[in-house]
DNA sequence: ACCTGAACACCGTTCAAGT
DNA sequence: ACCTGAACACCGTTCAAGT
């Protein structure tokens, strides 16, 4: 598709800016401020482009007007760029979440359905995101980091949970076992719809709201 | 690990064997016989072995004993030899599925446990494979045959869950979201267990099975 | 008809060298 | 301290040439 693009800008020897302390989001500090938050934006941008896009260290140094061996002074290898993507990831939709119900809903039905759809949103608005998020390309160790996040991201699920047991709405369970459910659920009905596996033309109405629903009655008592 | 690692298998300039048409196993018929098949068993092995496993072109042909550009005749790309792989798992996926339930179990819930129960074995003993299979790695049109294929792979599926409705066994409610609902909770389960993000160490049991279990709750009337 | 070898345009990663 | 340029060992893909 792009072969042989041109530079697409010079490195500009432009006056030296003083490193802003504050977050500026309109700065582009570039390759004298701080290299390595402008390698994560780009990258960030990159993933947030195209769900079908092939992610490349040289492609993301080319974008943010460095050489290809300039974000290797900030991140050991490719696979710890994509860690951190990964982890910024978890921790946007772990907020998501709760601000699916920070108004909070006054039925437990209610909440279950606003978190759960929160959670499908987030992957299907992010796709390539997502994907990485769960992907193990970012090495495995990584899973050590990742699952961590990755549970305090859920915070917010078990929160729900706890409440909805507490109230008498949710069956009593074990909680990691219904919190497990509930995962899955919604990381499925999300990876099935980013496959494009989940279509709405083939199915009556929408089988993500549907398969929601299905696993709603499973929870209330 | 392995850099410079020398040819393993020179040609070898045995005598050209008969093409056989009985699908000998144990056969090497490589770069004279049927290349096709020996260069689709050598990367299904090669998904077979790790799942962590970067999946080369170039690594299938030196496993194969061909030169790197002799896949080329047989398929116009990597995509559509990933296609292929991925058609076969969801083939094998079927066939597990109804292998199953072949002596049918007898009430609809043990069915249901035994159906849900063989996905998650295939994908947890497949990682790369189902990986593969629903990674969207084959190119996009690829969807084309693949969700048809993996549809069928699905019916053992449906059938359960038409049989369970009939019998009065499980909750009466559209088919197509019911199947959605069992499918993205199989495809979730198998997922975060591949990912090792289901570990049953921080989870009191096994969290598949309690996560199957919640969403039977959910299906049973 | 089927396969090889050299070639092209890419990667990720390393390293001496520049400022 | 941070970045560049050349270099190395790989890829996927193409194509003339061999048998």
């Amino acid at each position: 598709m792009s072969p042989g693009k041109p530079r697409m800008s010079p490195p500009l020897p432009s006056s030296r800016k003083t490193p802003t302390t504050t977050l500026d989001a309109g700065d582009r500090p570039y390759h004298h401020g701080d290299l390595r938050r402008a390698i994560v934006e780009t990258a960030s941008a990159m993933l947030r482009e195209d769900k079908g896009w092939k992610f490349t260290l040289r492609e993301v140094a080319r974008r943010a007007g460095v050489s290809h061996a300039a974000p290797y002074k900030h991140f050991p290898d490719k696979a710890a760029l994509l860690l951190e993507l990964a982890l910024r990831g978890f921790d946007q939709l772990g907020q998501e979440l709760q601000a699916a119900i920070t108004p909070r809903p006054r039925s437990a039905r209610k909440e279950f359905l606003a978190v759960g759809g929160a959670y499908i949103a987030f992957g299907v608005a992010n796709p390539a995101l997502y994907r990485l998020m769960f992907s193990g390309d970012a090495g495995d160790p990584r899973v050590a980091h990742l699952s961590e996040r990755a549970l305090s991201a859920l915070g917010v699920l078990l929160d729900m949970l706890t409440r909805g047991q507490a109230s008498g709405a949710f069956r009593r369970r074990p909680l990691q076992g219904q919190a497990a459910a509930c995962w899955a659920q919604v990381h499925g009905i999300t990876m099935l719809s980013i496959e494009g596996l989940l279509m709405p033309e083939k199915v009556g109405t929408t089988p993500a709201q549907d398969a929601l629903e299905t696993l709603l009655d499973g929870v209330l008592a």
